[in-house]
DNA sequence: GCCACGCATTGATCCAGATCAAGCCGTCCT
DNA sequence: AGGACGGCTTGATCTGGATCAATGCGTGGC
């Protein structure tokens, strides 16, 4: 579980295909940090620290109204990143960032950080695409919360979701926070999960493993709605 | 009007940095396209034909549901750009793109526009810059459709919009297009433009213009809502 | 000039999902 | 073991904004 800083590099998607000397270098300026379950790694409007990838736990980021109504962005499981792009666009934190269980990070602190990609064609290539992919993934969210409905919303997620070897997608640790990803509230995710079921297009049994028993019924719902 | 393909790259936010021998490669294989008024510029799902650049007119960008349901996520004005994250992260049109007034657009086809950005370092950083601030602006809609009401929305918009030499805000051509934009039917928008108006936070003359009389109102509107 | 069409405004109604509320269950702490 | 707490489910109600509908207005075509 406690991997060392190269190999937390060596195993994300998003600096795995960097090699050789740009790699070592990466790895010399990597620090691990560790952070215990539940712990604010940073805050909205925060000057941004780096980079951050994700050795093992895992991380919640999200924006937080003055109402104190939350929306999370996105869970990041090991092999992620996160504050790639504020760290690209040189502004603060746009969101916060939180440890949901004891979790490991690499950090890239940001000066040596830009001045790596300064020098480096090669890494700038590839977090270039890198950062298209995080704009697509916010683009679906866009669509998501604004073009579906509920029900289109879960079953978009069940669909994308990555399954485990037996078909199964599991949930992440809370329901409430797959709810406010979704932009719902548990109570309805709770809700329209019951009401998928009882339309024979999921099967869910403790603990959390849902198996997709009706694909192409899924799909509909996520493009036609209810 | 009829700028020529290189006075606009030279105008734009985007490329307006990228100087001598880049920015001549950049006109070099720059190509003028004009479209008339409402004619569809690439729908989504067609492969990207390059990155579009804005000399004169609108363009507005935006995703359709199955359901047909629209909604924009920018409109485009001149000097500003779009399809360049399809471009480098290389896939299809995420969005339909239309212009909405006659338009003259520059081109900078795909394959030579990567093999500059493959080339070309600097280029690279720039366009990562700009990257980096469009996903600023997505998180902003995120944040503007999930954690605002209709009322926040409106406040939001009316607080960031360019103003105008008097202090007004003018609104785009068409009402229902702004109203798309924050997620609002016109009949929404229209209702609680009046009472922002009978708040007395604001005042609209005929044509399209908005003065923010109460600027601090505005701002807690666009914080607690209502 | 006159008509037709599309946009804006306003009113009446509807509905998805939020909110409020209650009960159940698992787990952690002492 | 007992109890406190937090998450999940289910039911009842509320509400913001969508939808439906009617009217007025400006613009462009003939």
């Amino acid at each position: 579980m406690k991997a060392s800083a190269s190999k937390i590099l060596a195993d994300c998607r998003f600096f795995c295909d960097v090699q050789g000397e740009q790699r070592r270098r990466l790895a010399k300026i990597a620090r691990v940090r560790d952070f215990d379950k539940s712990t604010m790694i940073f805050r909205q409007g925060d000057p941004c620290p780096g980079v951050f990838i994700v050795g093992s736990g895992l991380v919640r980021v999200f924006k937080m109204a003055p109402s104190g109504k939350e929306h999370v962005l996105h869970l990041v499981a090991p092999g992620g990143t996160f504050a790639e792009v504020a760290a690209i666009g040189a502004f603060n934190c746009p969101a916060f960032a939180q440890a949901l269980e004891d979790t490991r990070c690499v950090l890239l602190p940001l000066l040596p950080f830009t001045h790596a990609l300064k020098d480096d064609h090669a890494l700038c290539l590839q977090l270039m695409a890198s950062m298209a992919i995080w704009v697509k993934h916010l683009l679906g969210l866009v669509e998501d919360v604004v073009l579906r409905d509920a029900a289109g919303r879960i079953a978009r997620y069940l669909l994308d979701a990555p399954r485990d070897v037996d078909g199964s997608v599991q949930l992440p640790s809370l329901k409430k926070h797959l709810a406010s990803h979704l932009n719902l509230t548990s109570e309805t995710l709770s809700r329209t999960l019951r009401r998928l079921e009882d339309l024979g297009l999921i099967t869910s049994d403790a603990d959390h493993g849902i198996f997709v028993v009706h694909r192409a019924g899924l799909q509909a719902v996520a493009e036609e709605g209810v």
